[in-house]
DNA sequence: CTAATCTGTATTTTTTGTAATACAGTTATT
DNA sequence: AATAACTGTATTACAAAAAATACAGATTAG
């Protein structure tokens, strides 16, 4: 999960790609250490459960990514190229990715853009009526031409239309909601895993079938009225939640509290 | 991601299997509406860049598992099965599994167990020297007899020394490092996402290649001392990282403040 | 030196996926 | 009611990918 793209040129849906993301994510994962060998092609083949021959179109493929190198007779050993670009931290307790300090910029790109009815689990999750019409943007946010997160909104029409689809792609999301007279009061977030599904793929150029991290969130107001509905996919290896805790009390008490972020700018991405 | 193993009977590695677990995937994430119908087989065959005889064959794993209902001349419907298991809901600001509010109890089973020099990336992130010993134990916890978590930890042997293998087992590690005459201090943790390995796949009872949810947390003592590196994967339908936050102060100093769970007992999985 | 283990290479066989075609059920339109 | 345009169903012949097998060259451990 180290390169922009994935430059391998191995059938998009086989299973030499399938082994071959798989390896990839291990060695990103830094679960094979940096010159370590790995097993050899044979007893890969048998823990992945293909031929000994689709093994070895996997590590091909990894050996021209520059992640491994091969020398027949000795084995194969993970390489890490270069420069690993370093994935982008988002402070999971201020909602803020910390871009400034990697004197990294974002941009986004709107996908798609429309008003409508508003899905089932978002109503739920918002708490809208049956028929609430709902504004709903898709972006994608990319850190120096390189996209990292795909992000779906829905935000009830009534409060959308007192902003232009323009306003989007400049002013943080929050912003606008405020101006346009909402007292933002909670959010309610989750983390999950999900796969790529082949229009995310594409948006996020990533293999069909690779690991994403995914995002929901409920923005509330005051009134507990939902506010913003928040579906955000991510790639893992351009992005990352951080957070730290301090453990305080004393005794039986003694438990754990999250640490607050440095104060950076805010960002909808 | 509904069914707690892959009942699908779709050779392993294979394009079927790929798009079946695509289509699992987003009807459990909620992007096809319950009642809602499937776009048609051929047009799934053009996004998925595959057959129309192989997105059949997902479709009738699908419809074996009762996800989805299919009637000839009116299309493909999704069906969400009656009992879906709640995901175990986590507070990622406490660290605590919200497993008292719905009754449920885990249990861990102990994979391995070993003493060893600790890989380069949890060295460097624990801040161990070169050739620092660490004890590595790797655990599967399950819900009601369902794994949902695979999880390594990392210990300073001299720390580890203090407790037996089957203290581990009984007792949370907080709880044993501190007894060990640790002061913890703070925890640094980071979320991502990463694909299930043919090893943990087995262990968490999923697919090869399935989407996990990824922990990585670091704690550390009063003196800036690594105690522990967990390493921890979630299966996405069965665990969920919660949060809720705030949003206080005034005017541009306007922010968000992590809103802090209720007190429910510790756990490390 | 020898044996074991590794990658590299080539060939054949088997499995899997694809494409094309015809057919049948449903729905909306004419 | 007929029809057109969708849907899923089924079977076929064909192409592509993967598996199995065998063996050659490189390297390391004993």
């Amino acid at each position: 999960m180290t390169q922009t793209a994935d430059r391998a040129t191995l059938p998009e849906g086989g299973k030499a790609r399938r082994v071959y993301l798989l390896l990839r994510d291990e060695i990103a994962n830094g679960l094979h250490a940096e010159n370590a060998t790995l097993p050899g092609e044979q007893r890969m083949a048998e823990t992945f459960g293909v031929s000994r021959v689709t093994v070895r179109r996997a590590l091909d493929a990894l050996s021209q990514d520059g992640l491994i190198e091969r020398r027949a007779g000795s084995g194969t050993t993970v390489r890490l190229p270069p420069a690993q670009a370093q994935p982008i931290a988002a402070d999971f307790t201020t909602l803020m990715p910390q871009l400034v300090e990697m004197g990294q910029s974002t941009t986004a790109r709107l996908l798609s853009f429309s008003y409508g009815a508003a899905p089932d689990h978002v109503r739920r999750a918002m708490g809208l009526g049956q028929s609430a019409r709902v504004q709903i943007a898709t972006r994608v946010r990319s850190a120096e031409d390189r996209p990292f997160s795909h992000l779906t909104t829905y935000v009830p029409a009534d409060i959308a239309s007192n902003y232009s689809e323009g306003d989007l792609a400049t002013t943080p999301l929050y912003h606008l909601l405020e101006r346009s007279g909402v007292t933002i009061d909670e959010a309610e977030q989750s983390v999950s895993a999900t796969l790529a599904s082949p229009d995310v793929a594409e948006a996020l150029g990533v293999s069909v079938g690779s690991a994403l991290m995914s995002l929901r969130r409920v923005v509330r107001d005051v009134n507990g009225r939902g506010v913003e509905y928040l579906a955000a996919l991510y790639r893992p290896d351009m992005f990352r939640l951080d957070m730290t805790l301090s453990r305080v009390g004393e005794g039986s008490a003694r438990h754990w509290r999250p640490r607050i972020g440095a104060d950076v700018p805010e960002d909808g991405g």
